[in-house]
DNA sequence: TGCTTTATTGGTCGCCCACTCAATAGCATT
DNA sequence: AATGCTATTGAGTGGGCGACCAATAAAGCA
């Protein structure tokens, strides 16, 4: 990909240079796992030498929760932009996305992070803020729904948690059973959000 | 531990010893973690070289996939035991002990298995068959029950998915967040699996 | 008792990893 | 055009891993 010739010496601004590390270490992460994220790789990916990489981020567990957080942070800004054309439109979007294969990746790498967080804490603490980053937005936009009528919630935080449970425990499957998108897990998500906001079965649908 | 004088031999029936091998390593995946049983640890842990695992496990993804089986159905045994004492029973029984932390161990091996059933066929291949078990067990409790006018469920099929979802779901937080055990996410599995059923808010609550 | 079988040893090899650090060369400043 | 700062190189260390294999000794059999 990336190639230079051998020696020939690039010389960025740090700033840049480390955002141009996290962005190529985030895409390793969300296409290939976050045990992808190694010096060495990114270095490749990079045309630089590892020890270039390990000058940035002289622990690499650092670099793979910063990669993680970066992919994710993307991921949700796709997922449930800032603004908006309305709580119910955008709630069809989110459950179009998240029931497409386009978000297999995402599914596996919050499997891959949540399973990594167990032996890495600076990475644990990555994703705990992302899981409440997450749960949040997604209250905000029952909360929003629920103001203008759309709506019938009566705890939008419980609800935020239900839902993003039932697409947790559906995508858990990813890995191994991901063929079977008709069964009944596949539509788990949604249903709970229509049972959790008050909606007719098949309101979320994608229009 | 298990601790021999060095170049002390102890020659056993090959059947034997493999099953030594296998309970060894489960008992590491499920404590430790997957990625924890190599050649070398197992045969620390029995007082053997390593050699001697690789001789009974040519590949390493097998002995890996093999610990991961034993585990798991040494669980759901404990979990779904084949002869209850009537399907409401064994319900209350199974989600007070999913939803206690001593089953922890159990959410982080499945998280576990998950992942890493993105680059270990083999294992991939030992965790559907897990699923497929554990769904079917699950099922036909539902059905026994269904049969008996005990549950009312026109579907056990997709109500043991649903419920099974809904465990994945609450147990993917097991590394980052499992301090939250009162959240609305702990409760789900089972308010799911009665609402599945047909029963009462609270009908499978630990007697 | 001696012989054969084979379970087990004990080492080697190559691979990939994170981490360290002195030397080097690109760039801005003067 | 010379200088100073520092981003970057390039090589090395040590550790863990799976895989491989000839030599060895324990156990069953004659």
């Amino acid at each position: 990909m990336t190639s230079r010739a051998p020696g020939r010496r690039v010389r960025k601004a740090p700033a840049e240079r480390r955002s141009e590390i996290v962005a190529t270490a985030a895409r390793i992460g969300l296409t290939e796992g976050l045990e992808c994220v190694t010096l060495r790789r990114v270095a490749d990916e990079l045309g630089v030498q590892p020890g270039l990489v390990g000058h940035y981020f002289p622990a690499a567990d650092e670099l793979v929760a910063e990669a993680f957080t970066h992919a994710t942070m993307r991921e949700l800004d796709g997922l449930l932009p800032p603004d908006s054309d309305g709580p119910l439109h955008t709630f069809r979007r989110f459950f179009g996305l998240t029931s497409s294969a386009e978000f297999d990746d995402v599914s596996k790498l919050w499997l891959n992070a949540r399973h990594l967080s167990r032996y890495r804490p600076v990475l644990r603490e990555h994703v705990m803020k992302q899981e409440l980053l997450w749960c949040r937005r997604l209250e905000e936009l029952i909360a929003a729904g629920t103001a203008t009528g759309v709506f019938a919630c009566a705890d939008p935080w419980g609800a935020a948690i239900r839902v993003l449970v039932a697409i947790d425990g559906a995508s858990a499957y990813v890995n191994t059973s991901a063929d079977r998108r008709g069964t009944p897990a596949a539509d788990m998500p949604r249903t709970v959000a229509e049972s959790e906001l008050g909606l007719r079965r098949g309101t979320l649908l994608a229009s």
